[in-house]
DNA sequence: CAGTGGTCTAGACCACCGA
DNA sequence: CGGTGGTCTAGACCACTGT
């Protein structure tokens, strides 16, 4: 079994999703909470301040917890997920093509990057994903070598990080992510259906593992009118 | 006197701005804070939450706390944050020019938000953000009145954030939103210099306050080569 | 007022890391 | 092995909410 604030997380999110427990009507109150899951408080709170993280629930002091609308499931992408995931989500049948897998020095981007030496190798990967029978992102990644020692077409054409995390196990942590808009490429309208569109929506991401060295590098090109970035913010005070 | 956790994380925050805690090097162990800030374990790990929550360290178990490159610095949006806290980072004048102010029925958008009720009156505001001279955002933001009796051009040329938390005592607590790449409007041209661009970054927001009421819905139009959102996402494994 | 969540304490045991 | 962070406990006091 795993933590049990986990579980009580786990066991909350899966009963607001039933509908067990409704927007807008509030949780047990902490107290009962730890009865019922025979816990103390501060095992509650860590998976009450989970939920509340995660946007399914707003703590208000001297009331109580009010449960959210169902802001996570229409989530395309907030934080770090891979594009299989969110086609899923989206209920489409995505297809890659993987254009270019091989192994090179560091390009100008990274070769500049803490983690990196010169003798580092990376792997460069350019891969479309088409939604619908329309190619409308472009992927390039660069991993490093280092800590993915090899890398195969079937895998690039599934999914990179499903391979990273389940048969690897690789524990990605965080990601730097930046977003702008840029003019198309050459690249870009050799393997996107651009449509007639002269702008594409950069996402770079630097991608850190748990003992924060770098793993990989990301420029995810979509087309402008399919892109579409969903994000819950708290404002935090300090 | 604020809060224990929250002042040792405001004081690290500072070192590690200061340099005092260097990016790669460790910060001291959690046995050591707690007698450095003479208090117990369980709050001294509340403010490193908070730190690996921001971005600022990467905990690392068996090993310690790692101090990161200062990437909340260059972070220009991420989270709920304003034009006039963003246009003071990026250390440019920037100017607000109030083009619409006045009270009217919800629009489309909102008349169905579960927060309203068709007596509900909207402050609607349109300005233009100006930064070195050129007219580069344009702000359509909507108040709801019960929340926002009264205001003014002043305010609106100022900060309506400012005004709400500062003068009406309001905790803006959350916000839905969303990028998209859209069109050029009738609009735009009117209130943006858009120098030849045909489109336009919308970033629509949906602001709550900490009772979970809707306060604001907020459109934001950017120009596309002037926009930048950067992000600092951890991979949540719940 | 009683009930709520927010903070804080002083312990405990565990899993993991490096020497 | 000792030191690290991760989890958990059983209490305590506080600030806030509603009635």
């Amino acid at each position: 079994m795993q933590n049990k604030y986990l579980t009580i997380y786990q066991d909350i999110v899966d009963e607001i999703k039933d509908a067990k427990y409704k927007p807008d009507s509030k949780l047990p109150s902490e107290n009962a909470l730890c009865e019922q899951y025979c816990t103390s408080r501060e095992t509650v709170r860590k998976a009450l301040n989970l939920l509340s993280q995660n946007g399914y629930i707003q703590k208000v002091r001297g009331k109580g917890s009010i449960v959210l609308g169902l802001s996570k499931l229409d989530f395309p992408i907030s934080g770090v997920v891979s594009f299989k995931e969110l086609a899923q989500k989206m209920g489409d049948k995505p297809r890659t093509i993987v254009h270019q897998l091989h192994l090179d020095k560091p390009n100008d981007t990274l070769i500049n990057h803490p983690s990196l030496t010169q003798q580092d190798r990376i792997w460069e990967v350019v891969r479309s994903r088409e939604i619908n029978g329309e190619k409308i992102i472009l992927d390039k990644d660069y991993l490093l070598q280092k800590h993915v020692p090899s890398l195969t077409e079937e895998i690039c054409a599934d999914s990179i990080y499903e391979y990273l995390e389940k048969d690897l196990r690789l524990q990605i942590s965080f990601a730097k992510k930046e977003i702008v808009v840029e003019s198309v490429t050459e690249e870009d309208q050799c393997y996107l259906d651009v449509d007639g569109h002269d702008q594409v929506v950069v996402v770079r991401s630097f991608v850190y593992l748990e003992d924060t060295s770098l793993i990989q590098y990301t420029e995810s090109r979509h087309r402008t009118d399919k892109f579409r970035f969903v994000d819950f913010a708290r404002r935090h005070q300090p």
